[in-house]
DNA sequence: TCTTAGTAGTTGCATAAACAACGGTGCAAA
DNA sequence: TTTGCACCGTTGTTTATGCAACTACTAAGA
């Protein structure tokens, strides 16, 4: 385990590589003056493939739990980027929709990501991408 | 962008994979009694191949930053893991030992590192693994 | 109908990270 | 010697995560 500290594989599992990427998209975002965490973005992300879904579905679709999704939301919609809309047939339940400026964030935001994706994978081959890939969904599946 | 949504390597960008790997760690840790987080054991688990070492170093190896290192230390020190040592010759800089505790903590958490990192990385061959390895080293260097 | 179980979302408490700003210390050049 | 710069570590503020406990609501079985 400690011959595993210079390794890449100890770099996932310490979240080293997520916390850089992060860090990234964190510093992009801001030199572009849009106030967005990665998180944040993630979940409109989800937004704008399909709109107006539960809370419950964000957190499947994201993998975080309820918690973390109220409180995403709960910036997300300070932000004028969502609100909540209560669902007439189940009372229970928030549909989030995207106002005007969640929407207009997609097109903002479309370019950064494009250039630090592939800034990310520069210098990698299609072949080896697709096998980190089936490596890291193996690694999901394992983790169950 | 959106195509890459159920794409794994969308899976690093977002993080999933590291904090999956992490609640992991933490359950089973906490389930071993051990109260310690993942990061706080990769702060253990440099000291203990190199023991009284500056916080700068540590933060160095473990890619945090200072603030960072001071709040993980300060949780390790309450937790009589390790001790801040002053240095004799300069002043500002603090060399962090571990402490009886800290060390026995290397052979309780082995058994559970090495019993993930197994269940963690099944089904996975050394040659795909490598190709990962090398993969996910290129995106630490294309994020210098 | 009433009770019970399950689901959706919120709140409280702990840990961790980023960034900025600060105090204390060492060192070298003016 | 003194000034200025660089370095080590700390504190403050914001954001995010995990787990547990809670409210509000729905649905299904006795």
């Amino acid at each position: 385990m400690t011959e595993l500290h210079s390794d890449e594989v100890f770099n996932i599992l310490t979240g080293k590589i997520s916390t850089a990427i992060n860090r990234t998209f964190l510093r992009a975002f801001a030199s572009e003056g849009i106030e967005i965490s990665t998180e944040q973005w993630s979940v409109l992300a989800c937004l704008w493939q399909k709109d107006k879904v539960t809370q419950q579905a964000l957190c499947t679709i994201t993998s975080k739990d309820k918690p973390s999704m109220t409180r995403l939301i709960d910036k997300l919609e300070k932000g004028n980027l969502v609100t909540r809309v209560s669902d007439h047939f189940d009372r229970r339940i928030n549909l989030i929709h995207l106002t005007k400026e969640g929407l207009a964030l997609q097109f903002k935001t479309t370019e950064i990501v494009k250039q630090i994706a592939g800034k990310t994978l520069n210098n990698i081959s299609e072949e080896e991408l697709n096998n980190a890939r089936i490596v890291l969904k193996k690694i999901m599946v394992n983790l169950h």
